[in-house]
DNA sequence: TATATTTGCATCGCACACGATATAGTCGTG
DNA sequence: CACGACTATATCGTGTGCGATGCAAATATA
């Protein structure tokens, strides 16, 4: 292909991935509006539903986030009682968020959730096996992108 | 799948989806910091470089971006040098948006950083088939969310 | 033509992302 | 034990995204 015609918005393959990264969110929206959530909130919740008591290198290592954007986020939730901080006593330095009642609570109303959005797009024809494909291609990418950013992240 | 099972984030969709479009961001940025740009701003060169003198609400429209989001960036390129802010004579509500010298310029060093990013993947063993059919389906997602987002933007 | 509605853009406030930097705690080595 | 290197977290500044709102110009409608 062409330099002139690779610069064409529409052989980007980063802009569709933008947008379809922003309109999910928008989309999670109105679902994460009832449980007082932002998207970000959400995923820090999804983890810690998982494994409860994490620390917040462990969240960040989860969900690809530095602790510039998680220590204020993580206050946030814990302002919004969601979660509670503790330093570690055996590393001080390590401060371990683990989930109140409240934020333990949110798990069943937001159960429903990913059914929900998969559903909008079943819903107009998108094949399920579809989506798994698309989101195999992408996890192998994040392996690669991850990886490759890992030396430039104050991680 | 349990309700259980599709609150695992390994098995959301919407996370690498999330993750992937903020690593890429991270990948073009070495090649953007060379031009002095952010990756928002080469979007918007990418549209005005197809199509000199748009008006703010038409590369929204392309880049599916809000005025809100829209007005404070163009600003700072205008600042930058990059375009210049022309109320239209036919319509002065409409705000025109044109390439400086400068922001022309800059598509001559810019034409390299897609296929640049494109091997990164490629020397990873992607295949570029695979590249093809996740922009193919994102782009068929796209019409769905962003139709289905309509409604509730201020648009 | 007067007025109501719509449209295009801008501003404000809040919540991310993230590079750069700071700080305190821990560890490794002499 | 001292001290330099490393680690975990936090803070700051800048630039998005976006809902809510404001405002002026254009358009529709009575």
């Amino acid at each position: 292909m062409e330099k002139e015609e690779q610069l064409k918005l529409e052989n980007q393959i980063c802009f569709p991935i933008y947008s379809v990264s922003r309109l999910i969110t928008r989309a999670y929206k109105p679902y994460l509006e009832k449980l007082d959530l932002t998207y970000p909130q959400y995923l820090v919740l999804l983890v810690l539903w998982e494994e409860n008591s994490l620390s917040v290198n462990k969240i960040g290592q989860k969900l690809l986030l530095n602790t510039n954007t998680l220590s204020p986020l993580i206050k946030r939730m814990e302002k919004n009682e969601l979660l509670t901080r503790n330093r570690s006593k055996d590393d001080e330095r390590t401060v371990l968020v683990s989930l109140t009642e409240k934020g333990l609570s949110l798990k069943d109303k937001a159960s429903s959730i990913p059914q929900d959005l998969l559903n909008i797009l079943l819903n107009q024809d998108v094949e399920f096996s579809d989506v798994i494909l698309l989101k195999k291609t992408l996890d192998s990418w994040i392996d690669i992108l991850a990886q490759d950013s890992e030396s430039t992240t104050n991680k």
